[in-house]
DNA sequence: TTGTAGGCGTTATCAG
DNA sequence: CTGATAACGCCTACAA
């Protein structure tokens, strides 16, 4: 383990002429600033972090707080945090909730000082106290894909995107549409309410009554989705169209519909959320999610709150885009 | 900030003890502990992790690399990671490879000591610098479905699994069975080498000459599946079964299949390879690799390494499963 | 422009 | 059982 010292006494300066080197410090004379480095490399030498971290005050790490369901997507999320972190040399401190038990485990510890210097959040309702503690230290936090009064945020208005995707449907001729989505969700409730409330809101614009009946609860899988639509079709009435929560739930219904002999989309609508890799290739029309541009994003604002503590939380919105396949009927 | 200083002089006590009843020391007296703890709770105090890694030595993380391709199947691993490191109060430090020209830069960077206690690389052979660093700097590592011959690894065995694969269709009576796989990996060609000397012996075996026509590349997609379907079925005498790479793969050739008006298994039977969770749901049969349990023993391993460095390098393999669902032509 | 020394928060050693 | 005190490796005034 070769140290500052090392370099110093092999360079023949001092180990604080050493740290101008390596910080990049202006007033230093080429000549030394070569030797220095001629030492460094010729030693193999690297800073420690953990005493970096120590003078400093800093770590130049961020932790991610991801919740473990709805894989696919997420891992976009992280996608483009480990992307946006690794241009700017910060490592990431990577935190999976595996459920309910674990996210309090974990927010107790989240983000304290001395340990990382930036919180980036996805998908989570952080808990009053997780706030206070967090803004009370002053350590910068963004949340990404939910929202709280007074942290920085990233999200999609998931609530208008649910609602252009019920009007395509109705643009489509279908008024007998169902919602096929999960109801609970363990760490934020508030995506599903935005979804439910935009199918609604369009449902009612187009002055068709509300029928309970046509927004049943489904696992957050393939299979949930499979079985959600038996339940739909043996309905008196069962919906010509199914708006799913979901990428993952949409293809469990179209394989089921197929299954049972339905063409898609001649018998029936299916459009999913989320516009996940698999979505594209089987042809769903869904709603683009900018999964990996969210979490691009989230980071870029943590950084930005990190340099800039005393900045007002902001609250970002990134677009949604419908993409129309062949799933509902309009070919692309 | 509150300091272990702090702490100290609240509860009247020396920092040595508070040390000591942080870490556990067996002798201390109970009055004083419950005294130091109450000033512990009181403060609000955490220890620093950046002074304690200084002062110990360790950092109490470890780095995981991975690659970014074939998205799903990596993210499983990751969680595996994940939960193995929660459950044993380590960070986790995550890298995950872009491209090849990340792959360097993350490489010459990797496994630091007084950066990380150990690392664990998925699924991308490590250069040989990477590994005389490591082992110079006695930095325990673990490779995850790679080998190297003085690393401790964890992995399956792919040719056994994809000869088994390939067996199974050929006891389905199918003789004109392709494979449909990548032929290219950037950060380990070693997988699919293995996959495709599996499925040449079983054919081999079974006294079937080898067609090279029968061996497409593939793109790592569905949309790649697909395009190679439509290549194979332009031969003269196209397959009769299909051996995909991968489930992503397998899933874009059962679409396009049934897309072109072929039934499958009927006309057609595909499997996959790696049982990610939509193959459950779209009935395809397929290779089961324990992902996720590859990741928690990697881990595991990792950290018996870190406590014992002294011990020689094992090599864990951990067993596959044909998973017999609806594509091939078997009921489950 | 460069060297020196104090301090960052813990741990660990060593007397008491 | 407990309290000082020297590391740990680096950064940053302060002097020179």
């Amino acid at each position: 383990v070769v140290t500052i010292t090392d370099v110093a006494r092999a360079a023949g300066v001092g180990v604080g002429t050493v740290s101008r080197v390596l910080s990049g410090h202006p007033r230093v004379a080429p000549a030394t600033r070569a030797r220095v480095n001629g030492a460094i490399t010729r030693l193999g030498y690297r800073p420690s972090q953990a005493a970096r971290a120590l003078a400093r005050g800093r770590t130049d790490t961020i932790q991610v707080v991801v919740p473990y369901l709805t894989r696919y997507f997420y891992f976009e999320v992280l996608r483009g945090v480990a992307a946006a972190l690794a241009d700017r040399d910060y490592a990431l401190n990577l935190r999976v909730l595996d459920g309910p038990a674990d996210r309090d485990r974990v927010f107790a510890e989240a983000g304290r000082r001395g340990h990382v210097d930036g919180l980036l959040v996805v998908r989570a309702a952080p808990p009053d106290d997780l706030v206070t503690r967090l803004t009370r230290a002053r350590v910068a936090a963004v949340l990404v894909d939910t929202a709280h009064p007074t942290l920085t945020s990233v999200g999609v208005d998931h609530q208008a995107a649910a609602a252009a995707m019920a009007a395509h449907l109705l643009s489509l001729g279908h008024g007998r549409i169902a919602l096929v989505d999960r109801v609970n969700d363990p760490f934020d409730q508030a995506v599903l309410s935005a979804r439910r409330r935009g199918y609604r809101d369009a449902l009612a614009r187009a002055g068709i009554r509300h029928r309970p009946e046509y927004e049943p609860a489904s696992e957050w899988s393939a299979e949930g989705g499979a079985g959600t639509l038996d339940a739909l079709l043996a309905l008196p009435e069962p919906p010509t169209a199914i708006l799913a929560g979901g990428d993952t739930i949409a293809i469990g219904v179209v394989d089921r519909a197929r299954q049972r002999g339905l063409t898609v989309p001649g018998d029936l609508a299916v459009c999913g959320y989320g516009d996940i890799e698999l979505a594209r290739h089987l042809g769903l029309t869904t709603v683009h999610v900018p999964m990996s541009a969210m979490g691009r994003r989230g980071v870029e604002l943590l950084l930005a709150a990190m340099e800039n503590p005393d900045a007002p939380p902001v609250r970002v919105t990134l677009p949604t885009e419908l993409v129309v396949r062949h799933s509902c009927g309009i070919a692309p």
